[in-house]
Parts: C-alpha cells; structure tokens; sequence
DNA sequence: AGTGCTGTGTTACAAATCGTTACAAACTTT
DNA sequence: AAAGTTTGTAACGATTTGTAACACAGCACT
C-alpha cells in the first residue's frame, strides 16, 4: 500500500509497482490507509513522512502498537534526522526522494525479504528483450545491441529513459512524466533535464539525430516513441 | 549483531551466522552498537561482557531501559559471576568464551524461539552453485570456478560481494545495501569502499572490465548484477 | 508574407559521480 | 620477524549530468 498525499506519486508508483507483480492499494493520509488496512491484508506500506493532518511518523508509531506490517518511508531528501526518526518509529527502511523506482523497488524486497515473506513470482518479468527498427534492448541485463550484435554504451539516464520510451512506445510522454518514470524525479519549472538527455540519446540510436524517426517531438507535448517495438521474452 | 572488540570474532562469526542464514551486523563497542541499532532493524544481538570502554554489562541494562531486543551475552570461562550478573543485566543467556560456534547457533535459535521469531528458511538454501555467465560460484565452499574448471581466487570482500550480487541479480542495491549485505557493515558519508572493491571484483570477473557487462554501474543508485543466475542445487 | 513569441535543439562548460592509481595500514602466511 | 596479501584512503582522471545561452523551428497574429 502506497500512502501519499501526492496523487501523482500514489499513481505512479501504483503503476511502476503493479508491472512488477505486486497488488496496489494506495491512501491519501492516515485515517484512509487505516480504512484499507481494516479492508485488505496488506504486506508492506510505502508511506510518506510528510502528510497533511496526522504526519506519516506518528502513524507509523501507532501502526507499529497493533501491527508488524513492515513499513517503508518517504522521506525528503537530506532530511538525517527524518531518517533516524523513522527508525525510532518503527520504520523498517526510508528512501529520499526524489528517489529512483528501481530503488524503491529494491528496498521493498529487501524489507520483504528481512520479514519473510516471499516476493511476488519470478524475476521473470524482468526477462524481457525488446525489439525496435534495427535494435535491441535488454531491461534486465540493461544492455543494448544493435542487430547485428555490436553493444552500444548508454549511461545510467540514457538507458533509463529508453527503457521507459520502449515500454510505452506510441503515447506522447511529458517531460514530467518521463523524469518520472525514468528518473523517479519531479520536474521543476523550465527544467531543460529531459531535453538534453533525449538529445544525447538520439545522438546513440538515430540513424539521423537531425531527423528522428524513433523518437519524435510533440511541440508543447512532449515526446513520443514511435518505433514499432516487439516484445521478445527469453525462453529459459 | 556482533558486538565485540575482537575483530577476529566479528568476523568469523558474521561468516559462520551468514552461512547459516543470518544477515549479520557487527560492532566493535556500545557506541557503534547504538549506531546500528539506530539504522537497522536488529532481531538479536551476541554482546562480548569485556568490552573497551563501557562493558557489557552496563550496555546491556541500558540497552534493556529501551529495547526488547534478545542479548546472548559472550563471557569468559569460568566467570560464574559474570553469567550471574549477565542475567541480571537482561541478558536472554550466555556463552563463555572460547566457544563451540554451533553450540552457540543453537542458543540463539532457543532464544529467536522464545521470543517467537523465525529463523530464516532452512540451510539447505544455502548448499547452493549459483551459475551466471562463464562461472560458477559455490556458496558454502565460498569458491569461484569457471567453466573450465580453473579456479580464481577471491578475497574475502570480493567473495562476499560477488556473493550478495549473485544472490540478487537484476536487482539495483545501494552502496549502504551491499555494504551491509556482505560486510555487515554502516556506511560512513563520501565512502569509497564498495567502489574499490567493485573495481577490484570487476578485474577478476569481467570479460572487459572498462566496460563491464555483469556488474553494472547505475549513477546515483549503485550497482547491479545484471547476470542471468541460475541455482544448481547440490544434491544431498 | 512578415513579425513576434514560444518551444525545442545544440553547444559550451561546470558540477557531480564514479573509476583508477598509488601507497599506507592492516592482516595473513611463511 | 619478514614477506606476501588484502583492504582502505586520498588524489587525480574519466565520464555523466545539469545549467545557461544562443540558434533554430513552429505557430499565431496582423
């Protein structure tokens, strides 16, 4: 369960979680999740430090009263002190954002893990290859190749934003919601961030970055992915 | 966690637990205690009763004022004084000093029983060979072959590493993570340590380690393992 | 068609992060 | 005790990322 006063990140990291296999309640503040909670068996709470109302450590220290439910918070970044009141709350992990979903995911599983209980199915979906024009990318060995089998180095942000562009090829992406899924950041005003990075990538992966074919400009939109992409599962 | 000042005795018994299925935190006195204590969830602690500084003892009663935590207090040989006073401090039981490792994993089994926590999984998990691109690495005899049967050898850091990466690959771990996985150690600001060691690590195992393929960076996050893990049981 | 405004692409450079080298300290082996 | 190995620290180099400024493209209005 996802307990954010942000909509936007309750939707986010519901969707982000849910294609790694997991099942996502999410909450506004404390007295919704508290709702779910008496609803639906809930195996770990991602729950923001800073909400409106009742704040996110003295939920936690009253949740942690009645309930072993691990607990990972969100906390603002930098914030040391927030970190170790978390603790003292009962919190079994934090993470700053803006943070990385891949992290986030990580420390959910590590946290699982510490509590026993098992991760949802397989690593499987993870094993997955996807095919666009002359190329191939590799999510979980983040890798990508051309067809002709020659490696291509892309950095953290490059793959990161590829990846993100080859899972949902054909919707215009805005640069929030790309800094989003691909960075797990929030955009600031003005911020020229994605711009540089797509222009970088298109520099990797266009056949002719001056004219894109693969990844195309929504002027005032975004950018949207445009290649054909096949899903290409590995068998075992 | 291990609390000791013997850092021959943190480090053999983080190995002998770890290879029995514990995650193992280590200190060298009260304060470093406090430290982990603060940060990490800790389900039981081995506290030395001779420690620099503050001993034992008097850690273990302050330790009590706050803390449920169950204390297998280390004394040493014949002190029957010491077991005395160790129980009064709150210790759940003792051991005297040297000690019989197995002897000792069967207490701290009792005591997790007594205070109704579970032990990890069952050992067998850990008579594993985890194979990943051209190697094998045997995690109960801690060795590294490839292929072809040529061995290499590992330091222990690098073992350890190799180790926490092979037993969760495709999966992002933090600098603080992998410090903790195979070190069971608290990362200090600006630390180098891991780097170093995946640089070291990457020398031995990478196929081209300026562009490595198994272990990858990811920028701001940490690293990840990007190999495909296979386990082959060993048959009993 | 011309003009002005807004949005995007690129370049240059600074800042941040990570990789490597060298060497010292700690530890292990002989 | 000496030699060898492992680990950690500091500093420098390499790479990645972000910012600012300028150039160019697209669009709306006249």
């Amino acid at each position: 369960m996802v307990v954010d006063d942000d909509r936007e990140i309750r939707v986010l990291l519901k969707q982000f979680l849910s294609r790694q296999g997991y099942r996502i309640s999410t909450a506004a503040d404390g007295e919704e999740m508290n709702k779910v909670l008496g609803d639906w068996q809930i195996d770990l709470i991602i729950l923001d430090l800073m909400l409106p109302g009742e704040d996110g450590l003295s939920i936690c220290r009253e949740l942690r009263k009645t309930s072993k439910t691990p607990v990972v918070m969100l906390t603002v970044m930098g914030e040391e002190n927030d970190r170790i009141k978390g603790f003292s709350g009962g919190a079994d992990d934090y993470i700053a954002k803006p943070f990385n979903p891949h992290e986030l995911l990580a420390r959910i599983k590590a946290v699982l893990r510490r509590t026993n209980m098992v991760p949802p199915a397989s690593q499987k979906a993870y094993d997955q290859v996807l095919c666009f024009d002359t190329w191939r990318l590799d999510i979980s060995e983040r890798r990508l190749t051309s067809n002709s089998g020659t490696m291509v180095d892309l950095s953290t942000a490059e793959f990161d934003l590829l990846a993100a562009f080859a899972e949902r090829p054909q919707q215009i992406l805005s640069r929030d919601q790309l800094l989003d899924l691909a960075r797990g950041m929030v955009e600031i005003p003005f911020d020229r961030k994605i711009d540089m990075q797509v222009s970088r990538l298109r520099h990797k992966i266009e056949e002719d970055p001056k004219h894109p074919t693969l990844i195309q400009t929504v002027r005032g939109g975004g950018y949207v992915f445009t290649a054909k992409v096949t899903l290409q599962g590995v068998v075992e």
